[in-house]
DNA sequence: GCCGATTTGTCCGTATGTATC
DNA sequence: CGATACATACGGACAAATCGG
């Protein structure tokens, strides 16, 4: 059941990806626009605002909308938006396994909870995961979960997807994230799970994922060898300030 | 000359940082936000829409908005949104410098055309500068400036603040860029100019910067000393797909 | 420099759908 | 089931920027 905005979106997207509206030209205008895909105007603005806010084009006043998407040259390993480490994986063809290596339950006491965000005395479960890209243990995910809302995890789920069991089985769904991005000596876990080859430094994602409530069930923090990271995002500057 | 719903942006972001809105806790309902605000429901909607965009709020279906943000602990170097060298140090009370490495007029063949995406045969400007955060070099930035926009740049601007002339003098808005995050080996430049200490990675954020028609005008790759980097955004997880 | 046509930007009022309680 | 609250959509109005005559 998609929204009438969001198939107008995807639509326009697909027709930019596959070049009918090259980098640097101007999309039809509004007025043409509703008229295609018969549409209020409000409607079809809110799709011009999904692509703008997704990087796709970048509208002109009084002139048109422009398209600055340009096709990206390299696979990378991670981009914008909130991808797993399977769905990241896939898209790029590479072949990947996850080790689990640490599970138990915990109860956030203060340092827990100043380091997630996570309340004093939350019921929590923590995970330690070994992601292998092409053969080489690249990622250490170092996982706190709500128990409250996740329920119990085993290792087999937390070998094959957390977030399919979460998704799938349980019907949460991740709405949104707070990411940080760092770059930290490495750990002596990091030595002990991870192929570094003599590197002395990873780049660490922290994520705070919520549900659809707004209720925070997640804190991860992704220590990547650096070689086999790569991170990408649109910022659209605020208005005014 | 604001618009009215970023006015109302404002002022709920207002209250949501003073703790009127706690952590949590439910904003009060579209309709008497409306009353409250005097404005439309269609008004209000965008200001909630900029709220959640920016990570402060989560609107729950049939129940209401969630507030869930909470204020950072420690400073951070970089946010999401853009912002310029000068506003972040600004901001975290660092004591800042800018020196000008190099400078230099190129033309864009096509190893820089692959690099950052501009046409070969682009008359460009080529700037090295590197930032020092309270005395240390911490940052190079390696930037390619289009010259048919930003004209031509002098070594007194370049240290100054090159954002500062492009918005003030030469009336050019920043309207939109995109980033992209790596860590990679220092190189030569790296060692020459900066304090590393033995560090051996620096962390990279590569931007490209459009203006107000779209047309990008800045390349730039800030390799920061891995230590004093750090990179925050908020992310929505896209619906359908 | 001005005017009018085109195009994007903002806002309103209303109606209907859908999730929560 | 009904009341409440968020989500989507429509149509109309006016403002503001751009461009060409």
């Amino acid at each position: 059941m998609k929204a009438r905005y969001d198939t107008i979106y995807q639509d326009l997207l697909a027709r930019i990806k596959d070049g009918t509206y090259p980098y640097q030209s101007f999309l039809p205008s509004e007025n043409a626009l509703t008229s295609t895909y018969d549409c209020s105007h409000n409607t079809l603005r809110r799709a011009l605002a999904l692509l703008r806010d997704q990087g796709y084009v970048h509208p002109v006043h009084g002139k048109g909308v422009r398209v600055i998407y340009q096709p990206v040259q390299r696979a990378s390993f991670t981009v914008g938006g909130i991808e797993s480490f399977k769905e990241t994986s896939e898209r790029n063809n590479f072949s990947y396994a996850t080790e689990v290596a640490a599970l138990s339950n915990v109860v956030a006491d203060e340092h827990i909870a100043r380091l997630t965000g996570y309340a004093q005395g939350d019921e929590l479960i923590y995970i330690e995961r070994v992601r292998r890209l092409n053969g080489t243990a690249a990622i250490l995910d170092r996982s706190y979960f709500l128990k409250s809302i996740v329920g119990d995890l085993t290792a087999e789920i937390a070998e094959r997807s957390i977030y399919d069991h979460l998704e799938q089985d349980l019907g949460i769904i991740v709405a949104m994230g707070k990411r940080t991005i760092t770059v930290e000596p490495v750990e002596k876990r990091d030595a002990e799970l991870l192929d570094l080859e003599g590197i002395d430094y990873v780049a660490v994602m922290t994520t705070q994922a919520f549900n659809a409530q707004g209720i925070m069930f997640e804190y991860t923090q992704s220590r990547h060898r650096p070689d086999m990271f790569c991170f990408r995002d649109t910022a659209v500057r605020e208005r005014y300030r």
